[in-house]
RNA sequence: GGUAGGGUACCGAAGUGGCCAACCGGGGCAGACUGUAAAUCUGCUGGCAACUGCCUUCCUUGGUUCGAAUCCAAGCCCUACCA
């Protein structure tokens, strides 16, 4: 990893180096044991040791600075060992960046059907082969120590919306006493460790939470449990309740976000770091993200359309082919099409976010966010309606 | 020319007297997707109207029947074999 010329400070190091005046929005360099991330960041997906469909070398391309892996589909297969006996997550995927580990509390969560959640942690059936596994704060931990990943996150149990507020207390409780467990386990060098909010859509169980995790004293801290099917505005308030009890000199970290309008506003909230499936995986399922919006690029409108998948992209995808020629390859299935589409996916994410930062340290955070208002669309790009209503 | 089999919606293919606007697959059209069991899943696909409605269909024409894609007759076309 490229240092590029800045002098290395040790893991675990943030730095604020502007904040906005308007909002609660600050850009920062969030150092680690392989190098610096700016922030506000995305992270692209990795789940199993891969962005699906994008090789180490067009990650750089597009900007990539730091990765998200999955530590319970890596446990599963090729098995953690496998990983470390061939030099670790990095030295195996061949990416010399920054990477965090998801511990696998969200797949606590979204295998629901194949698991028994116990004091101790949760019995799996793999997904793969119906062996038994067994995942709690100790195994978790011991396995991103094995994969070495820069950023560990503890072992949390995430509820689905909606919730009691008793269970979300009872998903409140178990967070925190495994993440006293997790904070107690050996990390590998320079690993740093984050911690993760739950509490549902209760503001005093997300500061509760909150409180909790920073009296332990982390590296960074997460918001968890949002994005869970929840309406938007719940989704948001969700992340106000949390992000307003944790610390200013730490990164903060809203996982699986999200759309980039949630983005965009939780970096107003303060929010520093982001991971989401959604450019990859919608890009596999036909749609383009553009700065105006998304489109679903596989439909018949576009089927003669010579334009690039974006009008004005620099990315790879869209300086060498049309939109139409990629509408074709989704068509037909051809992997060329969801390689082309994630690529100007993520680019376009990535983009977001170096706008963004870039907005923040030139105190231009409101006039660009101005601009964003009025171009982005969640319903879809311009371009998109247009076609809509002319066809 | 003879014998046998066959002609069903964009394509392939079920159905062989009423529960049929007609199974299923492909194709087409659209939608969903948020710390990835997802290159996945869902819906629509005769016309019109649009909570359970109406109209026109199963090669063509005529017939049998209360009722036909389904039975009968003739014609047209396709396939295989025989001459």
């Amino acid at each position: 990893m490229s240092f590029e010329g800045q002098i290395a400070k040790p893991p675990g190091t943030f730095e604020v180096v502007a904040t906005d005046a308007r909002s609660h929005a600050r850009a920062g360099v969030l150092w680690t044991a392989h190098g610096p991330v700016e922030t506000p960041v995305f992270m692209p997906v990795g789940t199993k040791a891969t962005v699906k469909a994008l090789s180490p070398r067009e990650l750089a391309e597009v900007g990539t600075q730091i990765l998200l892996a999955n530590t319970y589909h890596l446990m599963v297969r090729p098995e953690v060992e496998t990983i470390a006996k061939c030099g670790g997550l990095h030295r195996f995927m061949a990416w010399d960046g920054p990477i965090l580990t998801d511990s696998g509390g969200f797949q606590v969560f979204s295998l629901a059907g194949i698991r028994k959640v116990t004091e101790s942690g949760v019995r799996f059936q793999s997904h793969v082969d119906g062996k038994a596994l067994f995942l709690g704060p100790v195994e978790a931990m011991a396995a991103q120590r094995g994969l070495g990943s820069d950023i560990a996150m503890c072992f949390d149990e995430c509820v689905a919306w909606p919730a009691t507020r008793e269970t979300a207390c009872q998903t409140v409780d178990k967070t925190l006493s495994w993440a006293a467990i997790c904070k107690e386990q050996e990390r590998a060098p320079g690993q740093l460790f984050f911690g993760i909010v739950q509490g549902s859509a209760f503001p005093e169980l997300r500061e509760r939470c909150a409180r909790g995790l920073v009296a332990m004293d982390f590296d960074g801290y997460a918001v968890g449990g949002v994005s869970v099917g929840e309406p938007e505005p719940v989704l948001l308030q969700g992340i106000r309740d949390s992000v307003g009890w944790l610390p200013e000199e730490k990164p903060r970290y809203v996982m699986g976000l999200g759309g980039p309008g949630q983005i965009v506003e939780s970096v107003r909230m303060g929010v520093d770091m982001f991971d989401c499936v959604m450019p990859s995986r919608l890009a596999r399922h036909g749609t383009a993200f553009t700065a105006k919006g998304p489109y679903p690029v596989k439909n018949g409108a576009y089927r003669e359309d010579t334009r690039p998948v974006e009008e004005g992209c620099g990315c790879y995808c869209c300086r060498t082919v049309s939109r139409a020629y990629v509408r074709h390859l989704l068509n037909v299935k051809e992997i060329l099409g969801v390689h082309l589409l994630t690529l100007h996916n993520v680019h376009r994410y990535l983009a977001i976010m170096r706008e963004m930062r870039a907005a923040i340290i030139a105190g231009a955070l409101d006039a660009w966010h101005e601009t964003w208002t009025q171009t982005w669309s969640a319903e879809g790009s311009a371009d998109h309606r247009l076609v809509s209503v002319g066809s």
